[in-house]
DNA sequence: CGTTCGATTGAGGAAGATCAATTAATGTGG
DNA sequence: CCACATTAATTGATCTTCCTCAATCGAACG
C-alpha cells in the first residue's frame, strides 16, 4: 500500500455535505487519501496524457493490441466482455483511482471492453513506460501491484455476491457497494447517480431487467431507498447500514410477518 | 509475457498418451511450454523453498497477515472466501503454474482460505524478495503481471458462466474449463479426476449439489462424459468439443425434439 | 459389518424468467 | 413548444428452472 507519510492533502473532489449524519466512515476516508495519493504519485512520476472521456465512449475494444494501461481520475466506466457464442456480460464498474486494462497484460491484447457511462477523465499509461518508472520509483510498484490485487479482490466479491444472494439481495448489495465506492473515494453517497438501464444492471448481476426493477420497487416500499422527483435513474440511499441489513434479512430464513 | 527465445525443453510432466485423437491443441503446447518456463525462472532467479501438501492442508487463510505468494508446482487447490455473515464461496480453482495469495497484497492480509485438494508442491516465495529479484531481472515482473492478468480474466470467465448459462449448460464448461486447464499444462485432460464433491462444485458454480448431480448424470446419458467404474468421482471426457456443442445446444432455443 | 459420508433420484414448491400490457421519460422534427 | 416516436421502467400473469425435502443407494472407513 502507500506509505502515507507525508500528510497529503486531499484532493478537491469530496464536497461532505454531511448533514449530521456521518457520509463516511474512518476506513472510507482512509481510502479516499490514499485514491489521492496514488494520483498524486501517479502524476509526478509519469505525467500521464490526459484524456476527457464523454458517455459511450469506448477506451479499449475487446481483442486490441495491448499497449496503455489507463487510471480513472473521475467518471465511471463499465468493462463488457463478449463470449464466442455472442453472450454478453458485464464484468466490472470503474470508479475513480481504478485502473483499465489489466486484463490486456496476459495476452497482449485486451479482453474485453471499456465504455464510459459518464463524462469523466482518465490518465494514459504506456505499460512500458511505467514498468521503466517502476524501476525509478519502487512506490509505483507498489500502488500497480496493490491496484490489481484488489480487482482480483473485488471480482471475487461480485462472484460471491451472485452465487450466493437471491435476487433482491443482490440488488441491494449491488447498492450499498456502490455507495461505498462513492465514499471510499471521497464522492457523496448518500444520493447515487445510476448511470446504467435496468438492463445492464441486471446483466451485471445475473438477472433480469424486471426482476431488478421488481428489486427496485421493494427497496422503495421498504423505505430503504427513495427515488428522485424525476426520472427513477438516482436513488437516494438515507442510510446506507439500511441496505445491509436488508441483506441480511433476505438471507435470514425468518417469517417476515405479513 | 515471457520470450520464448531458447527452444525450452518442457518438463516431464506432460505424459502425451495420444491414442489417435491430438490431446491437446497448437495453443495448449505453447501454454504448457510458457508454464515450464515460468516455473524455470522461478527456480533459476529465486531459489525458492519447496513445500509439499497434501488433500486438506491450508496455505493461508483469510485475515492472516500477508507476506508470502505461491506457485504451484503440482497439486490442486481452491480459494474459500467466507463473508462476515457467514456465507461460504469456493472463488477460484488453481492448478500448476498458477500463482496463490494475489489478493493479499491490497490490503496486506490474505482475503480468503487457500485449501490443498490434493496431494503436490508448491514453492514459497518472499514477496519483498520476488520485488527485489524483479529489479534484477525484469522478465520476473512481465511473468508476475502476467499471472495477475491471467487471473482477473480467469475470475471474469467465472461470472460470465454464472450469469449467463443455465445449470447444465455451466457444469459442461466447468469440466471444459477444467480440461482445458490440464491440457494448458501439459496434463492428460480425457479423464479428470475431481478433487471436489457435488456439494463443493454446486458452490463454485452458484447452485445445489443436487442440480450439479443431475446435470452430470444428463451429460453422462448424452454420451458427452463417462464415469469411470469405481467411484463417480473420476470422469472421462471422450471429446472435449462435445463439452462445448453440449453448452450451445442448451443455449439455443431450438426443441429438442423429445 | 455397521456407520458415515457422498451421490443419485424423485416429488413438490418457490424464486425468478418470460410474455405482455401500461406508463413514464427522452428525443425529434415540424 | 407540441405531437409523435422511441426507449426505459413498471407491473401483472403465467411458466420454467432450479431449490428443497426426502428416500435410497453406494463407497469408504473404522
Amino acid at each position: 500500500m502507500l506509505s502515507t507519510a507525508a500528510p497529503q492533502r486531499t484532493l478537491p473532489t469530496a464536497p461532505s455535505l454531511a448533514a449530521g449524519i456521518p457520509l463516511s466512515s474512518d476506513g472510507d476516508q482512509r481510502a479516499s487519501r490514499d485514491v489521492a495519493d496514488m494520483l498524486k504519485l501517479l502524476v509526478d512520476t509519469l505525467a500521464p496524457q490526459r484524456r476527457v472521456v464523454h458517455a459511450g465512449d469506448v477506451i479499449y475494444r475487446a481483442g486490441e493490441r495491448f499497449g496503455n494501461l489507463y487510471v480513472m481520475n473521475s467518471g465511471f466506466f463499465k468493462l463488457v466482455t463478449l463470449s464466442p457464442d455472442g453472450r454478453e456480460q458485464v464484468v466490472s464498474l470503474k470508479f475513480r483511482g481504478d485502473w483499465l486494462g489489466f486484463d490486456g497484460i496476459a495476452q497482449g491484447a485486451y479482453s474485453c471492453d471499456a465504455v464510459a457511462m459518464d463524462t469523466g477523465d482518465i490518465w494514459v499509461i504506456r505499460y512500458d513506460a511505467l514498468l521503466g518508472a517502476c524501476f525509478r520509483c519502487p512506490e509505483l510498484l507498489t500502488v500497480l501491484h496493490a491496484a490489481m490485487s484488489r480487482e482480483i479482490g473485488r471480482d471475487r466479491d461480485s462472484l460471491m455476491s451472485v452465487c450466493t444472494l437471491p435476487a433482491d439481495a443482490r440488488v441491494a448489495e449491488f447498492l450499498r457497494q456502490w455507495a461505498q465506492s462513492l465514499a471510499q473515494r471521497g464522492l457523496r453517497s448518500d444520493q447515487i447517480m445510476l448511470r446504467m438501464t435496468r438492463a445492464e444492471i441486471g446483466n451485471y448481476l445475473g438477472m433480469t431487467l424486471e426482476t431488478v426493477s421488481r428489486a427496485l420497487s421493494k427497496l422503495a416500499r421498504d423505505k430503504v431507498i427513495d427515488f428522485a422527483e424525476k426520472g427513477r435513474r438516482d436513488i437516494r440511499i438515507p442510510n446506507v447500514q439500511a441496505l445491509a441489513t436488508f441483506v441480511q434479512r433476505c438471507l435470514s430464513p425468518v417469517p417476515t410477518l405479513q
